[in-house]
DNA sequence: GTCTATACTGGGATAGAC
DNA sequence: GTCTATCCCAGTATAGAC
């Protein structure tokens, strides 16, 4: 195999490890030399593909975006997220991109929050991640629809709700914990909630509140 | 002064200059000789109060509770979180905290998210900080209310959003553009909601979610 | 108790051989 | 391109004078 096979090689390996090494120790705790060892490179061999660990952080999102772009090209009829299908739907769409990139998702997160409140990082990233739910919202409100308060806040509100609950719950390993029924109390004394539970849970919570349905019967009646 | 009131004030200082650039750099970036230089004094006198930045910022949240246990002393009648009044008391009560001691929360924050998702540790304090919220669910639950969903995990769902756009909204100066009516675009491009505003859509949004009330009129209707 | 000065360490980044 | 070896700095923590 040629220099140029073997060199995309290595930064594909580099980029495994740093998932593996992410999901594990955490963004922040990894260091440079924990992804090169886990990836069975030499420390120095780093450089030779990325500037820094932000640098690779930022070539991990674009890759995920590459791949999870079609997810979300929701270009339904009219949208209304106040439709229990609906709303379900986008959340558990939202909840899979967070579990099916976990170490990315996560690293962003501490990466936003390491840059510290005042930088505003993490207010950008929650409405960065959350135009959907903000345009959807919107339209809503154009059509009448008396919201809880403004759309930009409501959908952050709804973001950080999402992302928190991802970052404490979903299992560190890809598959094992999670879409298992009992919740189990390995995996760092965090408790397996099946997704199919924990979608549920906010979209109940999101469409109805606490109050319940009332008048208007179950979020899931047929 | 004697020997034993110079060192209480040193300690003093230091605590406070630490709150200072907790909230200015956050926790995780700030040095310990940040917070000594702060306090205008050497970088060894630190150690001779506390051992490590951690060890400082459990003072700091032991000085917390001091304060603000009396807050939380709700021991009125039976609580009920979908009363529209008591829900958004509680929430204004949350969110009162937060703002009043944010250096301390948001280090809490930066700190337990910096122990990594396999840890556990930002699950421990989602569900430490929202006993509250979790034990007037189970109320709610035992006389007959169906809830979106488990009671630890709704409650860990709004404590989640809570912490969240605290740490993403709050702003950094103690009283500055907190409490005005225009979203000033200062503070690292964050937007200035008002207290009230913010805690408003909350109480809304949790109470009878994004469907609004329906049948049962508005949230504040008198 | 507080200071100044310094030892020590982890980890980022580079130099140069292969 | 990858390796080994090393430099170097930031930051923690300590030693010892005052």
């Amino acid at each position: 195999m040629e220099r140029k096979a073997r060199a995309a090689q290595t930064e594909a390996a580099l980029k495994a490890a740093a998932q593996r090494q992410f999901a594990e120790r955490g963004y922040l705790n990894t260091k440079i030399t924990d992804i090169t060892t886990a990836a069975g490179r030499a420390a120095g061999s780093f450089y030779q593909h990325f500037a820094s660990k932000e640098d690779l952080l930022q070539a991990l999102l674009a890759d995920m975006h590459g791949q999870a772009s079609q997810v979300f090209d929701d270009d339904g009829p009219a949208h209304d997220l106040t439709d229990p299908a609906q709303l379900r739907q986008h959340l558990a769409a939202a909840w899979q991109v967070m579990r099916d990139n976990r170490p990315v998702v996560t690293a962003l997160f501490e990466s936003a929050l390491a840059a510290g409140p005042a930088s505003g990082e993490l207010w950008k990233r929650l409405t960065g991640d959350t135009v959907v739910f903000r345009d959807h919202l919107r339209d809503l409100q154009e059509q009448g629809h008396a919201l809880p308060g403004d759309p930009v806040l409501v959908a952050a509100a709804m973001g950080g709700m999402l992302s928190m609950l991802g970052y404490a719950l979903l299992p560190v390993t890809p598959g094992a914990p999670g879409p298992t029924d009992a919740p189990s109390a390995a995996d760092g004394g965090r408790p397996g909630y099946p997704d199919a539970q924990v979608v549920d849970t906010l979209a109940s919570l999101l469409l109805y509140g606490l109050a319940g349905p009332g008048e208007r019967g179950a979020v899931s009646p047929g």
